[in-house]
DNA sequence: GTAGCTGCAAACTCTTTGCAACTCT
DNA sequence: AGAGTTGCAAAGAGTTTGCAGCTAC
């Protein structure tokens, strides 16, 4: 039992084969998949899984802390495994989504909030740009 | 008519009652309305207006680039007049949005964009923050 | 054994669209 | 007059939910 696996099971998450499915597929993505995605390749072991299914567990690792929902102005929603904070750059013509970190960043958003009175909880940033072309 | 509607005219939009009364709505609201809340307050003045129309207006004016359309966080869509760029910060626990601006922090966005290669078309940076109790 | 989980289909929410009637210019 | 706009109702997308059967513990 991996990592992610355990941490379900402590949450009092019973390991079902189609959980398990869906956090391999999650934490051997390379990109944010949207629901419809992770349904698609949890079908390939597992061709009978319901869509809901997904739906849910996803809604449970997130209620848990394991993933971040996204929406990058788009009308569905975007998933990732958490691993250390970081902002995403979307290259508005291949919809890539690249991710960075910039301390200097991360330390001025927490100032600006404190400023205004807050206590900074969660934040994103997400940049769209396109590509400069080099000659 | 005023600067708005001045706007829309000559994008070659017909200016409609239906229409004056959206934009008037908008420029009032000192919140970001969702569509919902801009039909609720439309139709205190025009009761037959129906909700498509506040659909299709709100997309037109995004085109224009009159207003800016926000997603925070939630299964709708908010909207608000364009002014000056700036960014939000959401009080998780009221929903409150609150407005800010910060030079360097704009600085630093291009900049981030730059450095991986890409011109920084389009930005959005949301803080969610709780209020820190004063004692 | 049983509380929790599943797939299915129906329901829900937000948004878009086809259409006939109407209205700005 | 004519293209653009409207309200309505129906359709669409994405997501959630009720339920009867199934499964991990």
């Amino acid at each position: 039992m991996n990592d992610l696996e355990k941490h379900c099971s402590e949450a009092g998450l019973k390991m079902t084969g189609q959980r398990r499915l869906i956090l391999k597929v999650l934490s051997k993505a390379q990109d944010h998949p949207s629901v419809e995605d992770v349904y698609e390749r949890v079908k390939k072991s597992d061709s009978s899984i319901g869509i809901a299914t997904v739906y849910r567990t996803l809604g449970l690792l997130e209620e848990l802390g394991l993933v971040t929902r996204h929406e990058f102005q788009e009308k569905f929603a975007r998933y990732e495994i958490n691993t250390q904070h970081h902002d995403h750059l979307v290259d508005l013509e291949t919809g890539e989504v690249i991710e960075f970190c910039d301390d200097k960043l991360e330390k001025i958003k927490k100032k600006i909030a404190q400023e205004m009175g807050y206590e900074l909880i969660d934040h994103r940033l997400e940049l769209y740009g396109k590509k400069i072309k080099k000659k």
